[in-house]
This record gives structure tokens, C-alpha cells and sequence, in this order.
DNA sequence: CACGGTGCCTGAGAGC
DNA sequence: TGCTCTCAGGCACCGT
């Protein structure tokens, strides 16, 4: 399960390791993944096929390759996708859906492979038309934390004008990008805060350091995945050592509370689990209508 | 428009 | 052993 320091590890080896290539054939082994794409599995690869990739950039979870010829690559990873850079010929992954042959020219590069691996299939890729600077798909998308360009007075300001509950506004992409359901959690226990609040009853001060805290998690995060990828293999492993380490509230249910020791509580959320402790952040006594 | 609920997917693991 | 059920969750989408 990506979350955005992950996504920006793939970023960085898909920058060292597929830029200046030029994609020399493309093949779709499974046409869910470029669902998205209107010129369907075979315009998808015609779309490609003889472009040269000038960059690798990313806005929240999305990643995207500007192409010679305006156009972009744009890809997501889901829940499970990953984004391989093999030696032409390497074994078949077993959930390997979309391959891309890269030529390097004359630069010495051996004939590699550019690989778009993903189990369960919610991540996808698609052509964008124009969309090398940022495309069209994704322009509702907002910064995430971590860019120096995000603006955290409009983000508190956000916030508190709307009466979602505080979590649902952490995962609102339009918002604020590359907060995943473990960094929410864990970001919420560390300010102390109840996802269920709204966000219009939370002080400026509140949500100032619950961003604070979302930023935090998610560097130190950062950090510890960008030592992960090797020269030709550019991976995604959810399973990452800070996960280990160094959760709060996220996947703890019935465990102690680092802060105070009351069991850790978990809810039903959006079709998954909100972790959380019941005594530090407690439930708001005024539930929304 | 904001809100809140649901479906998409596969495979691991639990329970019977 | 082998079946069925639950869960994981980013995001689009939809009804209100």
C-alpha cells in the first residue's frame, strides 16, 4: 500500500533510471489498468510507442513522465502497483500488466524494460494529451504536503469552513494530496484530535498542528524509504521499516496507548478502519446530523 | 456544491 | 482439506 513517501521513492528511481529513454514498443497484458485511458489498450500503446521520456514528476499519489511531444504517461499505483525497471527479458512478474521496452540510444545502456506490476488493480495508467506540465486528469488534485509550494494558511482556512469530519477532509485530495488512511490515523493521534470532529469546530491552532504532524510522519517516512531502490530496480514495498516501528494508533487495536495506555479503539470508516484512542482523542459529543 | 456512502479488485488469512 | 467470508484502501462516482 503506496503511501506518498513510497510513491516519491518510485518517482526518484523512475528519474534516474527512465529518463532519455525512449519507449521503443508497448504491450498491455491486462486492459483494466488503462481503463482510463479513451483510446483504449491499443491507442494507449500507439500513443507511446517511438516518444522519449523527458522527466518524472508527481503531484500526491500520481505519477506522471512528460514525453517529447507535450504529451505524459500518467500512472497511479493503487493499492498494489509497482513500477519496475528490469533488463529486457527478465522473468515475468506474475502480476506484470503493462511492459514498456526502453531503447537508451547511444548512451551505453543495455535494452530494459519498464514494467507496471499490480495485483489487486486499482492503480492505472493513461496517456494524457498535453499533460507534460501537469495533466488535465489530475489538475483537481491538490499539493501535497510536503511541496514547498503548498500553502498551509489556505489549507487551515480549508478546513475550517467545512463540517466533514477532520479525517475525511486528511483524505479529501483536493485538499491536500498523499495523506493515506495510516498517515491520517497517525497524524490525528499524534494531535490529539478525533477524526469525527468537524472540521469547522477545530481551532486554527488545531489544524495548524495536525498538519505539522502530517508533514512529520510522512518525512520521516520519506527518509527511511529513500534508501530502498538499487540501481536497476525501482520498487514499492509497503511493508517499509518505519511502518514497524514507529505507528501510534494505525492497525493497534486493544493495544496501549503510547501516550497514556488506554487500549487502542478501531471504527468502521469509508469501507475500512479508523484507529484511534479514546481517551487522548476523544469522540466529539455533538455528532453531525 | 458539500456531504457521506459505495464499488472497484485480488489474495491472504480466519473460521468452520 | 476445502470452502466461504472478511479485510486491506485510493479514488471515482453517485444520490441527496
Amino acid at each position: 500500500m503506496p503511501e506518498l513517501p513510497e510513491v516519491e521513492v518510485v518517482r526518484l528511481g523512475l528519474e534516474r533510471h527512465v529518463v532519455g529513454a525512449t519507449i521503443t514498443a508497448v504491450e498491455v497484458l491486462h486492459e483494466r489498468p488503462v481503463r482510463r485511458d479513451p483510446r483504449g489498450p491499443s491507442g494507449f500503446a500507439a500513443a507511446l510507442t517511438g516518444r522519449t521520456v523527458t522527466g518524472a514528476r508527481r503531484r500526491g499519489k500520481y505519477l506522471w513522465l512528460p514525453l517529447d511531444n507535450g504529451d505524459a504517461l500518467l500512472g497511479h499505483l493503487g493499492m498494489s502497483g509497482q513500477m519496475l525497471v528490469q533488463p529486457a527479458g527478465a522473468p515475468v512478474e506474475r502480476h506484470l500488466r503493462v511492459r514498456f521496452a526502453l531503447d537508451f540510444g547511444g548512451r551505453g545502456g543495455r535494452p530494459a524494460e519498464l514494467r507496471f506490476v499490480d495485483q489487486r488493480m486499482f492503480g492505472g495508467l493513461l496517456v494524457s494529451a498535453g499533460g507534460a506540465g501537469l495533466p488535465s486528469e489530475i489538475a483537481h488534485i491538490a499539493r501535497d504536503p510536503l511541496d514547498p509550494e503548498f500553502d498551509d494558511d489556505l489549507f487551515v482556512q480549508r478546513v475550517r469552513r467545512r463540517s466533514a469530519g477532520v479525517k475525511r477532509l486528511l483524505l479529501d485530495q483536493g485538499l491536500i494530496s498523499g495523506v493515506g488512511n495510516i498517515y491520517a490515523d497517525e497524524a490525528l493521534w499524534r494531535a490529539r484530535v478525533h477524526g469525527d470532529r468537524p472540521g469547522e469546530r477545530l481551532t486554527r491552532k488545531q489544524v495548524t498542528e495536525l498538519l505539522g504532524h502530517a508533514r512529520e510522519v510522512m518525512a520521516a517516512a520519506l527518509v527511511q524509504g529513500g534508501t530502498s531502490f538499487d540501481a536497476l530496480y525501482v520498487n514499492v514495498n509497503g511493508e517499509s521499516g518505519y511502518f514497524d516501528r514507529s505507528l501510534h494508533a494505525y492497525g493497534r487495536e486493544d493495544q496501549p496507548c503510547d501516550r497514556c495506555g488506554t487500549p487502542i479503539r478501531r471504527i468502521a470508516f469509508m469501507n475500512r478502519s479508523s484507529y484511534f484512542c479514546p481517551r487522548c482523542q476523544p469522540v466529539p459529543r455533538v455528532r453531525r446530523v
